[in-house]
DNA sequence: AGCACGCCGACT
DNA sequence: GTCGGCGTGCTC
C-alpha cells in the first residue's frame, strides 16, 4: 500500500501563478522545515532559491524533484509581513513568488547567507589613549579625542563625516580598536528646543494618543513644521520600546534629513535607499527584522522591511508618485504601508502639503483623521502668485519679458531665482524649416503616432526621452538636404543658455536627470551657489529638496501641456507642482514671488488654485471625478500587452476582453497604449473599471487563470496593473 | 522570467 | 558546410 509523500509547497520568483512541490532536501523531514524559510531548489535546468509557503502530499507515484539546502536556520519572512505580502499578491493579483522576490532585497532573494548585523565602533586602545596627548592637530586627532568614548560607525558617520580616513592612519598605528556594540543601542532620545505651536500640538497629541491602527492625513502647508511633528511622535514611539518606519520620496532622502532625524532622535536611524549596495540593504533589512534597528527611513521598498517591534508608521508627502513601482510587481508603499499599519495594529501618518485627491476622498469619508496645519512656522508668508499671459507676446527661450524682468529685479535685490520646466533636454523637436520633416525615434515611432527626438547638447545630439535611443543630430534635413534645422521649443537646457546669455554675471545652475547624477550631486549645486545671487533652471527635481532660503522667485515655465493632457491625474499633478514649486519661494525671510506663465490663464484649474489654494482645487476636482466616474470613486485596473509585432497584443486583449464579459465591469478596449510603440515593441491596453473595489476583484480573481491559459498570452509580454497611476 | 530546443540566413 | 536569429514551450 503507498504512502502518500510529504512535500514542500515553495514560491519561487518566476511569472507564474503557481507554487512548485519539491521533496525536502536530503536528510530532512519536511515537517522540520518552517513556512516563511528560504530554500534552494532545482527549477528546469536552473536553481533558485525560494520560500516555503506551505506543506503538502505528492499522491504516491507522481515524480517530484527534491529540494536541495534551507540557507537558513529559521524563517526568514513570518508573521505580519509574511501575511501581508500574500495578501498583497492576492490584491494585485500577482505571483506570490514574484512578491515574496520583489519585497526581499536581492542579496537574500538570490539566496545569498543572511549578512553580519552585528553592530561595530571603535574605541582607543590602550596605546591610543597613552599617545592622544603627543598627537599632532588634525583629523586624526580630532577623531581620536572623539574615540576616548566607544563611538558607533553610524555616529560617526553623522557626527564626523569623513572619519574612515584619519581612523586608518590611527588603525595602523595601532592607537584604536574595533568593538562589538550590545545590540539596540538604548534610545535616549534628546529634549529637542522645540515649542510647537496649538496645530502641531494637536496633531502630536491625537497620533501619540492612538491606541491600534488609525490612519492620519497630516495636511500640512509647506513650511507648517510637518517633520517637526513626525519627529515628536517617533521620539514617544521609541520610548515606549517601539520602532518606526518613515517612507519618503525618492528625492526626500538627503543625508540632510537623516542628520536632522539623527540629531533630533538620538539613536542610529537606519537608511534604506537606492544608493545602497546588495549587502548594505541586505544587512539593514535583518537589522530591522532583528530589532536592531529601530528607526527605519526609506524610500518605496523600505515599505517591506520586518518590523517585531512596530510602534508607527509615517508615509511623507504621500501624495507622491515615486511611491508607485512602474514595473514588476507595480504595488503603491504608500497604500501597502497602510495595510502593514493596520495589520500590525499601529498609527500610520500620511503627511503633505498637497493630499492625494484618494487620501482626501478617505479622510472625508471619516476612514483617516484629519489633520490640519494652516500656520506656516515664523514669520513666512505664502508667496504671490501671478499668472502670465503669455499669448501674442514675443517670447525668449519660452520666457516673457515680465518675466525676464523679474527675474531681473530679483538677482538686483541680491535674491535667487527658480525657473521650473517640466521639459528636459535643448528643444523637444527638432525641425526642417524648409520641408517640415523632424526627427523621430526609429524605435517608438509608428506610422500613426511619430514620437519626437528631444534635442540635447545645444542641437549636437537626439535622444529620444522613452527608450533613450540616441545619435547624432543630422547636419542637414534627411529629407530634402536643406540646412534649416531648427530646434523648436523649449527645454531646460535652452532655457538655462538663455539666461546664461542675459545675465552673464550671475550663476546659471541647471539641475535635471543628466546634469545632476544624484541627490549627493544635487546638494552640490546647491552648496555650489549658498545664498549667493543666482538663477537654478530645472525639473520636477526642484519642486522639492533643501530649503534655499534665498531663493526670492520661481517663474515657472510650459504647463499648458499639463492643463490640457488626455490622463485623468495630471491637473491633480499640475496643482501639485505648482503649490509645492510655489512653497519654495516663500521660506525666503523676505517676500517671495511666483509667476506661472500660459496660454490660458483663465482655465478653471488656474483659477480655482489661486482663488481657494489647493483644498479648493481638490474640492473642485473631486467633484469632476465623482461625477466622470474616475477614481478615487471608481477603480482601475489596466491590463497591458506588448510584443514585437502589432496583431499579438490585439488578439490577447481581445480574448481577455471576452473572458472579462458578464462581469460588473466597464472594459475600454484593447487601445493603443498612448506609446503606441517603445523601444521597438507594440504596445496595447485594455482599462478595467468598476464603481467599487469588490467587482473589480471578483472578476479578476475569476479571469486571471484563464488569462495565463491563453494560447494568445504566449505569444506577448502582459502585465496587470492594478490602482495604475496613470493610464500610460 | 530564463533556458532549451528547433528550424532558416550570412559567414569562418 | 556551421553560428546564430528568435518563435515556442516548459518549469514541481
Amino acid at each position: 500500500m503507498p504512502v502518500p509523500v510529504p512535500t514542500l509547497q515553495v514560491a519561487l520568483p518566476v511569472p507564474l501563478p503557481r507554487l512548485f512541490d519539491y521533496l525536502p532536501p536530503p536528510g530532512i523531514a519536511a515537517a522540520e522545515v518552517a513556512v516563511g524559510q528560504r530554500v534552494r531548489v532545482p527549477f528546469g535546468s536552473r536553481e533558485l532559491c525560494g520560500v516555503v509557503l506551505g506543506h503538502g502530499e505528492a499522491a504516491p507515484g507522481v515524480e517530484l524533484r527534491a529540494a536541495l539546502a534551507l540557507p537558513d536556520p529559521a524563517p526568514l519572512l513570518h508573521g505580519e509581513l509574511l501575511a501581508s505580502l500574500r495578501w498583497l499578491a492576492g490584491y494585485l493579483h500577482a505571483p506570490v513568488g514574484e512578491v515574496l522576490a520583489t519585497a526581499l532585497p536581492a542579496a537574500l532573494r538570490r539566496g545569498e547567507p543572511l549578512p553580519d548585523t552585528t553592530r561595530h565602533g571603535w574605541v582607543l586602545s590602550e596605546a591610543g589613549r597613552t599617545a592622544l596627548p603627543g598627537l599632532r592637530a588634525g583629523k586624526p586627532r580630532a577623531l581620536a579625542e572623539q574615540l576616548v568614548d566607544p563611538r558607533d560607525e553610524d555616529w560617526l558617520d553623522a557626527t564626523l563625516p569623513g572619519w574612515r580616513a584619519p581612523l586608518r592612519r590611527l588603525r595602523e598605528r595601532g592607537l584604536v580598536a574595533r568593538i562589538v556594540l550590545p545590540d539596540a543601542p538604548a534610545p535616549a532620545p534628546r529634549t529637542a528646543a522645540f515649542s510647537p505651536n496649538p496645530e502641531q500640538q494637536a496633531a502630536i497629541a491625537a497620533i501619540t494618543a492612538a491606541q491600534g491602527f488609525t490612519p492620519f492625513l497630516l495636511e500640512g502647508v509647506t513650511g507648517s513644521g510637518k517633520t517637526e511633528v513626525y519627529l515628536q511622535a517617533i521620539a514617544a514611539c521609541l520610548a515606549r520600546g517601539r520602532q518606526a518606519l518613515v517612507l519618503v520620496p525618492e528625492i526626500g532622502l538627503t543625508p540632510q534629513m537623516l542628520a536632522r532625524f539623527r540629531d533630533r532622535l538620538g539613536v542610529s536611524v537606519l537608511a534604506l535607499h537606492s544608493g545602497l549596495g546588495d549587502g548594505e540593504r541586505a544587512a539593514a533589512w535583518l537589522a530591522a527584522a532583528r530589532g536592531q534597528a529601530r528607526v527605519i527611513v526609506g524610500t518605496r521598498s523600505a515599505v517591506f522591511v520586518p518590523l517585531p517591534e512596530p510602534g508607527l508608521v509615517v508615509v511623507d508627502e504621500e501624495h507622491d508618485g515615486s511611491y508607485k513601482q512602474f514595473d514588476g510587481i507595480r504595488y503603491q508603499a504608500r497604500d501597502f504601508a497602510l495595510v502593514r499599519a493596520r495589520a500590525l495594529g499601529v498609527p500610520v501618518v500620511l503627511g503633505s502639503a498637497t493630499p492625494s485627491l484618494e487620501s482626501l476622498h478617505n479622510a472625508q469619508a471619516g476612514r483617516y483623521v484629519h489633520l490640519r496645519l494652516r500656520q506656516r512656522a515664523g514669520a513666512a508668508q505664502p508667496p504671490p502668485v501671478r499668472v502670465v499671459d503669455v499669448r501674442k507676446r514675443p517670447l525668449q527661450a519660452g520666457l516673457s519679458p515680465q518675466a525676464l524682468e523679474a527675474i531681473a529685479s530679483a538677482l538686483a535685490a541680491g535674491g535667487q531665482v527658480l525657473v521650473f520646466r517640466n521639459r528636459r533636454g535643448y528643444a523637444p523637436v527638432l525641425l526642417c524649416h524648409d520641408c517640415g520633416w523632424s526627427a523621430h525615434c526609429p524605435r517608438c515611432s509608428s506610422e500613426e503616432r511619430p514620437m519626437p527626438m528631444t534635442v540635447h547638447a545645444q542641437g549636437k545630439r537626439l535622444q529620444c526621452h522613452h527608450c533613450g535611443y540616441r545619435k547624432p543630430a543630422p547636419p542637414a534635413c534627411p529629407d530634402c538636404a536643406s540646412l534649416a534645422l531648427q530646434p523648436q521649443g523649449n527645454g531646460t537646457e535652452r532655457i538655462e543658455e538663455a539666461l546664461q546669455a542675459r545675465f552673464a554675471d550671475v550663476p546659471v545652475l541647471r539641475i535635471d536627470r543628466g546634469s545632476t547624477g544624484h541627490r549627493d550631486a544635487l546638494q552640490r549645486h546647491f552648496d555650489a551657489l549658498g545664498t549667493r545671487p543666482g538663477i537654478l533652471v530645472g525639473t520636477q527635481m526642484l519642486a522639492k529638496g533643501h530649503d534655499l532660503p534665498n531663493l526670492t522667485l520661481v517663474v515657472v515655465v510650459g504647463i499648458d501641456e499639463g492643463l490640457f493632457s488626455a490622463d485623468f491625474r495630471s491637473g491633480e499633478k499640475l496643482a501639485q507642482l505648482l503649490v509645492q514649486v510655489s512653497g519654495r519661494a516663500g521660506r525666503a525671510a523676505r517676500a517671495g514671488e511666483v509667476l506661472v506663465q500660459t496660454h490660458h490663464p483663465e482655465h478653471p484649474l488656474l483659477q480655482t488654485l489661486l482663488r481657494g489654494g489647493y483644498p479648493a482645487f481638490a474640492q473642485a476636482e473631486l467633484a469632476l471625478r465623482e461625477a466622470a466616474g474616475l477614481p478615487p470613486f471608481a477603480h482601475m485596473a489596466l491590463l497591458r500587452a506588448e510584443a514585437r509585432h502589432a496583431e499579438p497584443p490585439q488578439q490577447f486583449l481581445q480574448a481577455a476582453r471576452q473572458a472579462l464579459q458578464g462581469f460588473a465591469l466597464e472594459v475600454a478596449g484593447p487601445l493603443p497604449a498612448p506609446m503606441p510603440r517603445r523601444a521597438g515593441h507594440v504596445r496595447a491596453q485594455l482599462v478595467l473599471c468598476a464603481n467599487a473595489r469588490a467587482p473589480l476583484h471578483v472578476a479578476l480573481q475569476a479571469v486571471m487563470p484563464v488569462l495565463y491559459a491563453l494560447p494568445e498570452a504566449r505569444r506577448v509580454r502582459w502585465s496587470l496593473d492594478v490602482d495604475p497611476a496613470d493610464l500610460y
